[in-house]
DNA sequence: TGTACATCAGTGAACGCGCGTTCACTGATGTAC
DNA sequence: TGTACATCAGTGAACGCGCGTTCACTGATGTAC
């Protein structure tokens, strides 16, 4: 795991090691969990001593700053690429699948990216932190609740349905990982189903959805 | 905060030294946040020195899982209260309802109640765990949903109706304390129309609901 | 009722540890002339 | 094209800190006789 490995073939200077932090915080992240990353480790990690980091960000918040920052973006590509192979009303389901998809395969990220969100009171999801190309993940859930009937003259409503269906992604995210409910998931064929299931059972969709 | 300034009239043997820690806990976290609570913090907050909780637990992890398992006692007692100040349909938005401003009110603890959940991968709501008088948080939601109309003989469903609206409770718990949703809180005159009208959106009822 | 003694529930000092951060330094790079 | 030099991006040692946990201890309590 360690790049440490490969220190004595490494130059003097890295080359892109703000890079280099990042991604071994998200390697570290996945292996041994939220509580192991501090920034020694990272710095450990990435095969540098643990000074180096302080030339490319102030302090261990910066850091761990960038990489829930990544980890937003990833998120978004992992939504964009569901929308794309989807069509007509499958599309909210699937930005919904893999919103949770992709907690589950990163959970510790997804945990960051919280922690920094709730320090700054906002999920990301600001006009201006915004990729000016795609919007941002939550634009999208709107986008897409327009595209298929919500009224986007009704505000209100609309931010309401917006922030139903990012609640129930969220919840659903946090919870799909209990074993208790791996029954449940057997009972019904698959995790797939059983997330189908559950995010149906919300009835999200702008209109005439069938209830339960 | 602290009771150590008590120390110098308190007696050699506490009394109840567990239950003094766990309240210290509890204060300590939401003075401080999860990240102050160490063992040693504790027992500084609770006016004794840093090796007395070994008298009574076995390391850090079991002091953490009582005061997670006081949090859930909590959270049930509150769903209760909710539960019987109403009646008929508006039970379950109660229920819901109940649950968010609990984790409004004790953010922190919340966050280590599914912390420790997360560790042992399930909710606290296996039958053995319960009260027996009073079932625990998770079986009171899915015997509501039962009361309005849910069938108890249909029992993937039923179980899929309970995850559906705890998902969803839990959902919007953390994402109600976000500032962006301020605008939204005020434009539909205060948190609890804005709560109602999330959960109204997620159409969590057995049957009948309204769509949005 | 008094006394000996085992047990219980504290104390305080010490352990080793990993942490975030700072500092004087040095090797590599790039630019001005 | 070569050289002087400023700047950049590393190093490694050190700082003080709070942590979880252990240990030998001691004061208080309760029980047997």
């Amino acid at each position: 795991m360690s790049e440490a490995k490969s220190a004595e073939s490494r130059p003097y200077h890295h080359g892109d090691l703000r890079r280099a932090l990042v991604d071994a915080a998200r390697r570290l992240l996945e292996a041994e969990g939220p509580s192991a990353l501090s920034l020694r480790a990272v710095a450990r990690e990435a095969g540098v001593s643990p000074a180096a980091p302080y030339h490319h960000f102030k302090d261990k918040a910066e850091l761990l700053d960038a990489v829930a920052h990544e980890g937003w973006e990833m998120l978004q590509l992992a939504m964009l690429d569901a929308k794309a192979r989807t069509q007509g009303r499958e599309q909210l389901t699937a930005l919904g699948i893999s919103y949770v998809c992709f907690a589950r395969d990163n959970p510790a990220l997804y945990r960051v990216m919280y922690d920094a969100a709730r320090d700054k009171e906002a999920l990301p999801m600001d006009v201006e932190d915004a990729n000016p190309e795609n919007g941002n993940a939550y634009c999208m859930v709107r986008d897409t609740l327009i595209e298929h009937g919500a009224d986007p003259s009704a505000e209100t409503h609309l931010e309401l349905a917006t922030v139903a269906a990012w609640c129930a992604a969220h919840g659903l995210a946090e919870m799909a990982g209990f074993k208790q409910f791996e029954h449940l998931k057997a009972e019904l064929g698959g995790e797939r189903q059983f997330l189908d299931a559950v995010f149906n059972h919300m009835g999200l969709f702008p209109k005439d959805h069938d209830g339960c």
